[in-house]
DNA sequence: TGTTAGCACTCATTTTGGAAGAGTGCTAAT
DNA sequence: ATTAGCACTCTTCCAAAATGAGTGCTAACA
């Protein structure tokens, strides 16, 4: 036994279990069928016959890390073989890496066009599902509100709240508003809530502000709803996806029952953005992280795993980039993958920023 | 052979044969299997031996109506023959229509979003696919203007197109403005464009518009480049789906290879944008519309149906929803649900008027 | 003591050959 | 014109047999 208990268990294996259980884990990432012994002991450079191969097996069987489906079949990697495959027996072999930059920058000007934009390459690239977050402050903040008449009794009120993300409401109005009302609204408006976020609105607050504009606190009730929802609107999480029917190029996920949940859970969405905002919303899992089968908190995954990343913005606003495959993905590949996005991105945004 | 080519060719078909059709038709759209004619001798009102029922069957097969998977199979329509069914055949059988406003107003506030829930209900209530256009017009106006500066070297720009539609576009610029000068190009700016579309903002426009600001010619420049590209970015067509992963539910439509194209088809949307475009942008299209199989132009959906319908959300504009389903899908439900949704929809948009 | 060849055994998959069943087309009788 | 009857054609279902991949174990070997 071992004396660590946490990233040490694997001391347990040998060397030369180590390099079976890559191969093993390797082949299957290949072919997805399981793997034998013979297959093995003709792959390996160590040349053993494929009997020895065969205890080493039974061993690792027997501690976890490959799993016989039935008897007299192959060994696929379980979940434990892949995680030890992830930390520590992958090899980043030397890879072409797509550059993506240029396809992004010239398509998309806004942002959402952006994300979605990295979705679709990411998806194209691997060959798997990619989703990706919108990256959204934990609290957002008024920083301007601007209200014009467009029409009779028609107002337009714009919001910008901090990292100027801008939010239109029109809004309709009984009374008729001469220029010089509008004009005394928008100041009184900015004056008291410039800097306020969404938990500074409160009674007090909109109770004040009521006397202040005498006869048109309907319209300010209004305007004050509005902006408290878009606040809300904007704190909500938002999710980009694409290659949904990537799944289906692996036969162990596209049976129907299976591929039916996971589509479903694409297209709903849902359960991701509760899956970003639990799990992943905690500040320490920044880099580069691999969630296997069921360490990933979605039911219909249990079969896939997740690959995330996080990319910055700017300084503080992050968003998450994530794989999903299934577990025999191309783990360098889609780390290689996303380690290069990042940068690309960082790349973007920094630029941007000029 | 009958007289008439267009909307009689069925007078070639007697009472009996009709009777016999709209029988194979109902049941099979109910089973999914071919039926075959002992089914419809015992089925069928008017008393028959599955052995004249077969004769007729032989008769209508040659007609084209009907086919035969293989030999010794029952029949199924064909094209042609849900064509005939869908035209005449059908009768509108009462049924409870699910009553979508409540859920409909309440969640939405803003377009888009009433537009992805109408997707959204469509398909729960019909287990079919639905998609739904946003509705656009034909040419975009720009109605009123507004720049603000919400940072040191950032504005703001406000655009209003007619219907109300607002856009926003940050700006940055190098040289610093001081509040004048954004008024002052407000004014200008307003007073050039309002009520012109893309096609009036030509070369000589923006040449008289330059010469009246003088050093600020570069910002006018980035201003008319961001008004076109929002108009030209709002006269795109949007589609929003729901229920893509409901055609996994019927076998027909379910073998990987369809499902992939299927789903491939919605999740991508530019082949639905090209159909809106095309085919049913003809003013004529008004009312309800069926596409059985290779009536529409998406390869993919050759084993589909679509069933289609124009909302009209303001006088002049108008937007259309859709249903696939496969061909043997219920059409008198989607016609049913869907004529329901257009006199609902017309509601909401009409109160939202007031 | 670790490695290997050999062999019996297991179990999933594929193949095969009916047998059953559904449905037709045709013919002859009504 | 309708129908009963029957031979015929297919698909589908099923079970038995063949195939084959892969294992575990044992005995021999270095």
């Amino acid at each position: 036994m071992s004396a660590n208990k946490k990233g040490g268990e694997w001391m347990e294996l040998d060397d030369r279990k180590l390099k079976i259980l890559q191969a093993i884990i390797k082949t299957y990432l290949d072919t997805g069928e399981p793997v034998g012994s013979r297959t093995i002991s003709k792959y390996t450079d160590l040349n053993l016959s494929s009997a020895t191969i065969r205890n080493e097996m039974s061993d690792l069987e027997e501690m976890g890390y490959i799993i016989q489906p039935h008897t007299s079949a192959g060994r696929i990697p379980s979940d434990k073989g892949y995680r030890l495959y992830v930390d520590t027996l992958m090899e980043s072999k030397e890879q072409e890496v797509t550059d993506m930059r240029n396809d992004l920058i010239e398509k998309a000007d806004r942002l959402e066009n952006l994300l979605q934009q990295v979705a679709k390459l990411l998806a194209m690239n691997t060959n798997y599902t990619s989703m990706v977050t919108k990256p959204r402050y934990n609290s957002y903040v008024v920083k301007f509100l601007q209200l014009s008449e467009i029409e009779q009794d028609k107002l337009l009120l714009v919001i910008v709240l901090n990292d100027n993300v801008v939010k239109n409401r029109i809004i309709n109005c009984d009374i008729s508003m001469d220029n010089e009302v509008v004009l005394k609204l928008n100041i009184v408006l900015n004056t008291f809530l410039q800097g306020l976020g969404i938990e500074a609105i409160n009674i007090g607050l909109i109770q004040q502000l009521k006397d202040q504009v005498g006869e048109y606190s309907d319209i300010v009730s209004t305007i004050l709803d509005e902006i408290a929802r878009a606040i809300k609107e904007e704190g909500e999480p938002e999710i980009y996806t694409s290659g949904a029917t990537n799944i289906l190029k692996y036969p162990e996920l596209s049976d129907k029952e299976k591929a039916s949940e996971l589509l479903y859970t694409f297209e709903e969405k849902k359960l991701l953005k509760e899956l970003i905002t639990d799990k992943f919303s905690d500040e320490e899992n920044r880099g580069i992280q691999v969630y296997i089968g069921n360490e990933t908190p979605i039911e219909s995954m249990k079969d896939c795993s997740l690959v995330t990343a996080t990319y910055e913005l700017k300084e503080g606003v992050y968003g998450k980039v994530g794989i999903i495959g299934p577990k025999r993905m191309d783990y360098e590949k889609v780390v290689k993958t996303l380690q290069n996005l990042m940068t690309q991105l960082d790349d973007i945004f920094k630029n941007k920023e000029e």
